[in-house]
DNA sequence: GTCTATATATAGATAGAC
DNA sequence: GTCTATCTATATATAGAC
């Protein structure tokens, strides 16, 4: 984004995962989206990756700890559109390729997506995470341009919501991806101010 | 609703519930929104109520049944909203009473009301549950008109969803309830459809 | 309708060998 | 990096007295 004035930075710590802690976080995802994070248990993921407990707890320390990565991996697939959407030479191509990131992403995902705002555990946690704000204020910005208020925010908040939202939505269960694409970015095109 | 031509029918189970009954889902409903389904035990319900465990099973015979029996509490308010929404004597004003009672209920009950979307075990539920699927073909109805189909019943997931969605976002965690409330209301002119 | 007491399973987590 | 084995706490659930 050449009208930008803030470098584009990654501030998400993407801490060198090893290869090991990747199997583990990707299958924590699948079950977590699945069955909730309360309801999935470190003898679950560990089953789902195929070794023991002691193996998993010699990658994380604590279940939490399972948790805030695998959140912290989704919201750097985010972070990822994000730096996608800043490298276009205009807003108005930023916010095209944006909104199209985003709305990949959540139907791609589907439920795992849903993480992010529905276990109330990791919305405390993302609620005072300073990377998490971080992204979700470059994000408020490509959408909404510079002033970022009050406001502004809010309209952030509501485009994500209703997004990750619809996704898991028992009425939209039965639709099929390219439908539910396309839904949605009608549903962008009417929150979305127009551009000036 | 005058020009509804269908009786509304309430035919979600509101099966005789005891003060004691009321008051163990009174206290899940809490729990579960502060703590998430899974993580909340049935020690945490208990002492929530002042009573023990093996109290809180003479009233259900499972955990599940407290699950059901919370959702249902929280579909039921719902149902009272569309309920007084299609008492009213024309579409326009069904629409508007519809509208309010679901940013107020949303607002009020805040996390709460999220149980519905956000645990899957729930939403999973409710996918395959013929009253709530009666009550949202009602509400659909009340919003869309009388054709229900499947670019409607869609429009009716985004906005409750968005709504849904917005109450219990990180971002706007620190909203006050007026606040957040005229938002939400703002949000739904953006989605629905002007009258016709 | 509520209690004490208990059965049984599983949770999160650790020690130490390979 | 993975294992077996184990600790401890807590989970769901039940039996039977008051």
């Amino acid at each position: 984004m050449s009208d930008a004035g803030v470098v584009a930075e990654r501030i998400v710590p993407r801490r060198n995962t090893s290869a090991a802690q990747a199997r583990v976080i990707g299958a924590s995802l699948e079950l977590f989206a699945r069955h909730g994070v309360g309801r999935t248990s470190l003898q679950m993921i560990a089953d789902a990756v195929g070794v023991t407990k002691a193996a998993v707890y010699h990658q994380f320390r604590t279940k939490d700890e399972i948790v805030i990565a695998a959140a912290e991996a989704e919201l750097a697939s985010l972070e990822g559109v994000v730096d996608a959407a800043e490298a276009e030479s205009s807003r108005t191509k930023a916010r095209g390729v944006l909104v199209l990131g985003i709305v990949d992403l959540a139907v791609e995902h589907r439920r795992p997506v849903s993480i992010f705002l529905s276990d109330p555990d990791v919305v405390q946690y993302f609620a005072e995470h300073e990377p998490f704000r971080h992204v979700m204020d470059r994000l408020c910005r490509v959408l909404m341009g510079q002033t970022i208020g009050h406001e502004e925010r809010v309209s952030t908040a509501i485009l994500t919501a209703a997004i990750s939202g619809v996704v898991m939505h028992p009425l939209v269960a039965g639709l099929d991806d390219d439908t539910l694409r396309s839904e949605l970015q009608q549903l962008t095109r009417r929150l979305l101010p127009p551009m000036n």
